[in-house]
RNA sequence: GAGAUUGUAGCUCAGUUGGUUAGAGCGCUAGUUUGUGGCACUAGAGGUCGGGGGUUCGAGACCCCUCAUUCUCCCCA
């Protein structure tokens, strides 16, 4: 047969068994904390109407939507037309009769779509979560996929703050489940725009954000210059340097920024709001720890964590120069950071006043955060975060040594499986050696013997591998052997 | 969209200024060993050197094109 160079698409991955299950583990924490504090699940689908997408993320975001080919181009009686509107699509123009649908970008807009669509049947506020995959046809590297999973918690139909806090407490507990040291950044979209309003140009916000969210990355005169060539003048500029010379503690940021916006009530309204969510989650670590102590503890795939070695401190800090991209943004914004891995953000979100405005139903305000799965991965694989009992596969295996022996263990392995111990018996019979090494490889810990000898006696060979111990017991006491 | 990087066995990689039949380790298969694995030893299978073109007496190596990979910028999770 010939030999096919088989591949999938550049940006997506397979995942075996191991990583699916640190996934798992990852997802299944996230999760129980939003259902702890009160989120619903929902799902929408993979592909949504394009022009629900179009617009929504920016201009560099349009480009990065996957759009989907239309199907029946190719009908005859069709050619001349799909010809025609084709040529619109290569200046760059969307057209429907080519392309009207694509892949979910985020999960945030489709939520927004959702409650637009069912704002009659909704109780407000409403609070979802929502886990599944986006799509981005963006450049693949480090950290960054073309399929990968965004785990999302909004509240929509409330302009209390108290969500940020919530939110807040929510970033803090999952961080300290997974064991990850992170920084919580947070800043409000208000400051940033009085920022544009004090240096003249309400207009220029974007620009603005755009340059001083490099700050960390390009340093302070190269920052200067990209204002310079988006047409900032230099005593603007200046006001943006005093701006950013902002540093210290968060209390010294908070005075320091009250004095630039004395004259400013937007930017007021901003600092008012940071301060809200800074002292109403002042004991965010203690929140997140009696959190995850007083959860379940019967729950083996979340509360691996408990081990308080493993637990961190959470960081919530002001960061001045943070801006997101995404325009929708009104009011508090987050972002979250690895400490002590090179990784780009793992998390994000922040408040947006009327995003179902886009959908004709105006004056439904809401806050959201995102968690970057897939990235909080690869950070937990760089710093060695999964426990091992995350890598629980099969528990025993049973030798195949015969017909009559493998037909009575065949049904003893049916009963460790009413007990919910993984268990399977080897495809066929054959020596020894080989059926070890299958244990081996499977990394299952435990293997049962039950050759003529024991078939005769009644009883069964139980061996550990790990320890390279074994005892003979009662075929009749297997079920009250315990498997760790 | 711009720039770089790498591509040789299932995996990780050697392969000299171009020179006979392209190597190693691990893994795989079989045996030493019809009922106790991991070690050791022995034997074996497996490669049109990413693909196409060119230079040359001769190319895995040099040149051009192409595909793929990984990374950086842009932007983002």
């Amino acid at each position: 047969m010939a030999k096919v160079n088989v591949s999938i698409p550049q940006g997506t991955r397979d995942f075996n068994a191991e990583t699916v299950r640190k996934r798992n583990y990852i997802f299944n924490t996230i999760r129980k904390v939003f259902e702890i504090y009160g989120f619903q699940p929902l799902e929408t689908p993979s592909m949504e109407n394009l022009e629900t997408l179009m617009g929504k993320y920016g201009e560099e975001g349009d480009k990065l939507i996957f759009k989907i080919l239309n199907n029946g181009l190719d009908n005859p009686d069709k050619h001349l037309q799909a010809k025609a509107e084709f040529e619109k699509v290569l200046e760059g123009k969307n057209n429907k009769s080519i392309t009207e649908r694509a892949l979910r970008y985020d999960l945030t807009i489709p939520f927004a779509r959702y409650v637009a669509m069912n704002h009659g049947q909704l109780t407000f506020p409403f609070k979802r979560y929502q886990i599944q995959p986006v799509w981005r046809a963006d450049r693949p590297q480090k950290g960054r996929y073309r399929e990968f999973y965004q785990c999302d918690a909004d509240v929509v139909g409330s302009n209390s703050l108290l969500n940020e806090v919530e939110l807040t407490n929510i970033y803090a507990t999952v961080f300290k489940k997974l064991g990850i040291d992170v920084e919580i950044r947070i800043n409000s979209r208000k400051i940033l725009a009085a920022l544009a309003e004090v240096c003249g140009g309400a207009d220029k916000m974007i620009d603005i954000t755009i340059a001083i969210d490099k700050l960390d990355k390009i340093g302070l005169e190269k920052v200067k210059d990209e204002l310079t060539a988006r047409g900032l003048n230099a005593e603007q500029i200046l006001t943006i340097e005093k701006y950013l010379s902002i540093t210290g503690s968060n209390e010294d940021k908070l005075t320091a920024i009250s004095s630039l916006f004395s004259n400013s009530e937007l930017g007021n309204k901003g600092i008012d709001e940071i301060k809200h969510v800074l002292d109403n989650a002042k004991s965010l670590t203690q929140n997140a720890e009696r959190t995850i102590q007083n959860s379940n503890s019967d729950d083996h795939d979340v509360l691996l964590t408990t081990d308080v070695s493993r637990i961190h401190d959470s960081h919530l800090v002001i960061d001045f120069t943070l801006a997101r991209g995404l325009n929708y943004y009104t009011g508090i914004i987050f972002e979250i950071k690895a400490i002590g891995v090179q990784m780009g953000s793992i998390g994000g979100g922040g408040r947006y006043d009327d995003l179902t405005g886009l959908f004709g139903v105006p004056n439904i305000p809401g806050v959201g955060i995102s968690f970057g799965v897939d990235r909080i991965y690869d950070v937990m694989e760089e710093l060695k975060l999964f426990p091992e009992a995350v890598q629980s596969g099969t528990k025993v295996l049973f030798f195949n040594l015969g017909k009559a022996e493998s037909k009575i263990a065949f049904d003893l392995m049916q009963l460790l499986r009413e007990k919910e111990i993984a268990c399977e018996m080897y495809h066929e019979t054959t020596k020894f050696d080989k059926q070890f090494k299958y244990a081996e490889k499977k990394n299952i810990p435990y293997i049962i013997i039950i050759g003529s000898k024991e078939l005769e006696e009644n009883n069964c060979v139980i061996k550990h591998l790990t320890t390279s111990t074994q005892q003979t017991i009662a075929m009749n006491e297997i079920t009250n052997y315990i498997f760790e």
